[in-house]
DNA sequence: GTCATATTTAGTTGATTAGCTAAATGAATA
DNA sequence: TATTCATTTAGCTAATCAACTAAATATGAC
């Protein structure tokens, strides 16, 4: 793994945001990350794919369903990932997704996505 | 300064490699990069200003030229930056420039420019 | 002032990338 | 087995970006 590509891959709002998800909730599946960031399924997956590249996110297969969190193999990208959350907790601009986090992991994976399937989320 | 930005100013080979000259040598000229990453004067001063914006790196113009050296007033970069100074250490692929660092520093700038312009370098 | 020269800005080009839709894959269930 | 559904892959498009050349700016020397 490049240098430059770790950090390409944290080069991305949208990536920066799952990264930040998964401080908050320790394991997202990818229909609660496609929720979070509002774009097409093949988007978040390619996001995802990226991150997992990278060595920051792993991802866990259960059944129908891919389940992501962060990954604790290299201690190098560790202490990377230990600044970022302190970033992340100071920067404002992530704020708006504790509230989003809150409402979609307020229900389960199937629950979600029917309800995604209308339209609405949980409500 | 978004954390994305950030990122993805680190997120190419040739600005990280401008990172780990300067974490060798303190302080460089404009022209001794153009050497080291042998670009055009444009490319290199491109890259220099991202670098300058996202925080990481100071310049200071002396006459005709302009110094480079790592900025140090930001503590968050700065434990970024010594994040990152591990990795270069570690990293082989950075080995190539120290070798090309010595050649660059081992004459005046102007006397370096000359050089160039006869397409050899301080021999 | 005029010239030479170091760097930056403007403008172009080719490669990469984030987004999309549609098709393919893989897993549970009827 | 056939269907349904979550996710990924393939293929497309628009935007971004790294590189270049040429023109502009800025500074020191004549």
């Amino acid at each position: 793994m490049s240098l430059a590509k770790t950090f390409k891959a944290l080069g991305d709002r949208n990536r920066l945001r799952v990264v930040h998800a998964l401080f908050k909730k320790k394991e997202l599946c990818a229909c609660q990350l496609i929720e979070l960031l509002e774009v097409s399924g093949a988007t978040a997956s390619r996001h995802m794919s990226i991150l997992v590249d990278a060595g920051f996110l792993q991802s866990r297969k259960e059944g129908r369903w891919v389940h992501y969190r962060l990954a604790e193999e290299s201690p190098e990208l560790n202490k990377l990932l230990k600044w970022l959350e302190v970033q992340v907790e100071i920067d404002p601009s992530f704020d708006e997704d504790l509230a989003k986090l809150k409402v979609i992991t307020s229900c389960e994976p199937d629950e979600l996505r029917r309800k995604q399937r209308k339209l609405t989320c949980c409500s």
